[in-house]
DNA sequence: GGGCTTGTTATACGGTTGTATAACAACTGG
DNA sequence: CCAGTTGTTATACAACCGTATAACAAGCCC
């Protein structure tokens, strides 16, 4: 009886890479940071174990470049949304605002990966600056839109404004997200385009039904 | 050579949970939930490692327990703070909010205390009802209030804007808590006040200066 | 003060972890 | 079609995990 080895492909580096980041984003979501492990990532990604230190320097490596996927993917798709509607800050924003409170941003397993990474942060001075500079790359767009609207020219009442706005956001996101059924279906959207409209001084919600 | 075994005092079973339970919740803030094994716990406790499975049934009982105080110390907390103000909803509103956002609630190890216990929220049924029911209660609390101020009280209404002021504290506290160095001192807390304000109509800030 | 209860320490065990290494085979260039 | 490179699998290893168990001793009761 011959133990058949499992027949395999040889695959570019980079595309291995996307694989093993794709992976461990899948898995974080899914499972959550304990069960992050170098076996269960690389099954996900179907290949064997060992072949994650042969592209990775290490498993913290791979970490660090899933998260640093996470984050780029995020601050790219808010950059997106908002450049929709160019030289209208109000509408912008009302895109910013209601694509993030609606699946597939404000989901439990979004949360999850989200809280999961965010311990690693804390402690891993890399993926610290990396946190940091994609949540202040998130603001400043956020701050710039607010800064469009009348009466809001002056950067420090901007910056402001911005911080309260992203705060609201980023809390009914967690809110939606971990308690998704303690709120009707569009709800929290609703919710937080009417907030952001009461901080801004404008009214998110005119167009909203037709959208 | 008689290799010695450590002295020790006998302690009443609920004395070694509390301090076992605060133990846990201390590694949980200190070094996340990758320390949390029963090794470091009872280390942290003073006291054997085999001692905890002498106290609770197994380590995912001590979790939870320590996540449940966690919990319950919060919103006893929050509850005390407005209760100084008694009467006087605008008062226990902005008190409320004030010390969501200042030391110690406001700290980057309550952040990871608290995303750290995230994960295992969403794996864990009984984690789950542990969470939703103190969110709901602490939101209940602040419906409360606002539903005690003038034009505010639809209880449709007050459920709304609940829901936004605590998006807007959740979000600031965990923006602040994990960027401190991004914020001056106090800033998170006045942004807080004057959002707060702008949702509910009401002027948060008059007395802030005096506090 | 001498047994007795039981809280406590210490050790053992199977399983899992990240990493290191060796054997193998898929593709390349000639 | 064959040698060489190297991406890939498979295995080994020390460290650590949660749990189980045995030996011990601190404090209580009579």
């Amino acid at each position: 009886m011959g133990e058949a080895r499992r027949p395999y492909r040889r695959e570019p580096s980079e595309r291995r890479r996307d694989d093993l980041i794709a992976a461990a984003l899948a898995v974080m979501a899914e499972a959550g940071p304990g069960a992050m492990t170098v076996r269960t990532i690389a099954e996900r990604a179907g290949i064997s174990a060992g072949l994650i230190r042969h592209h990775f320097r290490s498993k913290e490596d791979l970490i660090r470049a899933a998260f640093a996927a996470m984050m780029d993917r995020m601050t790219e798709t808010t950059r997106q949304v908002a450049e929709h509607h160019p030289g209208n800050p109000q509408q912008a924003i009302a895109a910013l605002v209601s694509s993030s409170l609606r699946p597939p941003v404000m989901e439990p397993e979004r949360i999850g990966q989200w809280a999961g990474f965010l311990n690693l942060v804390r402690q891993d001075p890399v993926m610290r600056d990396l946190h940091e500079a994609a949540y202040l790359k998130y603001r400043d767009m956020l701050q710039a839109h607010i800064q469009q609207l009348p009466g809001k020219e002056d950067p420090r009442l901007a910056r402001h404004l911005a911080i309260a706005c992203n705060g609201v956001i980023d809390g009914l996101w967690l809110e939606g997200g971990t308690l998704p059924h303690s709120f009707a279906p569009g709800e929290v959207e609703r919710i937080g385009l009417s907030a952001v409209s009461s901080l801004l001084g404008i009214d998110l919600l005119a167009g909203f039904e037709r959208e």
